[in-house]
DNA sequence: CTGAAAGCGCTTACAG
DNA sequence: CTGAAAGCGCTTACAG
């Protein structure tokens, strides 16, 4: 008895029980069009009897690509990144793939060793966020036609299928958003890891904001920066920071501290906001008066803060489910076109500013 | 030139670089401890030469089992799972581990289905945490020697290698805090979902705390209880909650437009105690004088926002190295023993107790 | 310590 | 619409 439940049905098992040959087995699974519909119910029952379940290892040698999605994960998956995964996951899951994860440092080195690996798994799909390809690695992609998907990040020039906001608009949006409401000395936030293609947008939409009003923009480098210059009518300062909570809290402590605080602040990330509204809270600064704070996230976290943190207002649950879509696309047709799927965003006004 | 890169070395051209069978250049990938040493040096340098990548497919085909690690995840990666996962998909990738995410849904049916399913594609090892396995998916498991890790909760008397805290103990320590600090009427705010292994234990710590000191525990179902009897000396109340920030917010809103406000909760969640936070600051309701309020996870955020969350003290890095390092251990040898390593946990007192 | 044989469980051309 | 042959790229006994 116990014995008998080690071997699993094989697909020789389905055959012999529908009376027909393995390969028509093999066709009803992976080509259904192919095989007439008595034959195909047939095999149903003798699958649904046997208890059969094909084994994605074998079929995954001989086939021209696996079950499998690769995602090319970035550091942080707690987030927005988490919850795109989450949901991203369970979309494929219901459609037969399954997501595997390929984490990578902010190291060029590591992001290129991991690409022949991730190959050797022959994924029908590689997904990325938060992340940029080397032009080496898409290359070989391209060769062995592995559809690439990008997430969160729209690009028009992109050479893959992407669905998400355009990032450089955003910062351009809550840019101008800080502009209009009277904020003059603005600071954008980020980590600045050059390995995030979107890192790069996102600066490009706020510089255009501040110098299409005659601003100027100035980059401080460091996680202890200078304040924008007072004497210039607009001024736009680039701060790196560090990810996460703590972070924000101990970048604005500094800019208070050593009297150097801008009128607003733009951050790319809700967590670095989040950390620095609670400094705020906590030492007398009144969001929106004293400083105004938004974030380009837009997370159920800016909205439950009290004071409500102004942010992009942007449909994450559609990001996941157009790129399923898109993912399935090109599964079933390794030969598709890549399509650019562009979701606006707007600003979503709340207190902080 | 093109061409050629279509096609990626295989072990036979390794093989005939360093002049040697095939079955040696797997041997040397797979057990070198079996190669003599300046052999295994000419493969290593054909390999290097080739720019060989194994192609993990073929691999997991004959043998035992892949270099798939399969995750049963739940719902809710934001937070405190995924910071595990991303740390835990990273330090197994170094070992060469790949992590495979296997969603389910609070669904009894659905988490029977994933079993076989998840077993196709061989895995060496399984790791669930927040999740609860079936008998019958423990048994097929076992019956393969497939090893299974369960992370963040820890029992004694578990039949598989577990890495956590006990969350007896931690709802009990946390609630006798509470006790020790003079609140009465306490509520343990959970998602009830008879699917996560955790909750049951963490009920059952909260009520152990309570009866110790001669109180009653009473279960109120649905998200919309009573308070907790005011007439008893001391009270716990279960009170079901959907997981996040906004249902914590409207929980506390009905609690208190309801005036049924307990003396203290205690949440299971870190998000939905910061929504509840966030009600109490906007509504008048000072925290740990009008109530007090505690989380069992003790993310950063609890730590960043103001004022302070109470939490649980407890050191995810180290259950995702401790797990990391059970995990190749079973891999390493499929009948090494289950073991149990507890990670103690302890009350970190913040402002709002 | 190294090699010749067989096979893991499927799928992909190619016939009919 | 269905089937006989060959093979995907490895690993596992088994010899020597």
């Amino acid at each position: 008895m116990g014995e008998q439940r080690l071997k699993r049905p094989r697909m020789a098992d389905v055959a012999r029980e529908a009376r027909v040959n393995r390969i028509t087995v093999s066709r009803a699974l992976s080509h259904p069009e192919l095989v007439a519909e008595d034959t195909l119910e047939r095999i149903r029952a003798a699958i649904a009897r046997t208890g059969y379940v094909p084994n994605q290892i074998a079929r995954g040698l001989k086939a021209e690509h696996s079950r499998i999605v690769s995602l090319i994960t970035p550091p942080q998956m707690s987030g927005v990144y988490g919850a795109v995964l989450e949901r991203l996951s369970a979309a494929l899951y219901e459609s037969g793939l399954i997501v595997n994860l390929f984490p990578v440092l902010d190291i060029e080195a590591q992001r290129e060793a991991v690409l022949p690996e991730l190959i050797g798994w022959k994924p029908a799909a590689i997904v990325i966020f938060g992340i940029q390809l080397t032009e080496t690695a898409r290359q070989s992609l391209l060769d062995r036609h592995t559809p690439v998907v990008e997430l969160l990040n729209y690009r028009a020039d992109s050479p893959d299928t992407c669905v998400g906001y355009d990032q450089a608009e955003a910062t351009e949006i809550l840019t101008d958003h800080l502009l209009d409401r009277g904020y003059r000395r603005i600071g954008y936030v980020h980590s600045a890891n050059p390995l995030n293609i979107m890192n790069e947008r996102r600066l490009s939409g706020f510089e255009k904001a501040i110098t299409a009003r005659k601003g100027t923009v100035r980059m401080l480098g460091g996680t202890r920066p200078a304040a924008p210059a007072a004497d210039t009518w607009i001024a736009g300062t680039e701060i790196k920071c560090f990810p996460g909570f703590q972070a924000g809290y101990e970048l604005m402590q500094h800019l208070h501290e050593h009297d150097r605080m801008p009128d607003a602040l733009l951050y790319a990330s809700d967590m670095v906001a989040v950390g620095a509204l609670q400094y705020c809270l906590s030492h007398g600064l009144t969001p929106a008066r004293d400083i105004g704070l938004c974030a380009v996230d837009g997370t159920e976290l800016t909205s439950v803060i009290k004071p409500g943190l102004t942010s992009l207002d942007f449909p994450y649950e559609r990001v996941v489910e157009y790129g399923a879509e898109q993912i399935l696309r090109h599964v079933n047709d390794r030969t598709a076109a890549p399509e650019r799927i562009r979701i606006p965003a707007k600003v979503l006004h709340r207190q902080t500013t």
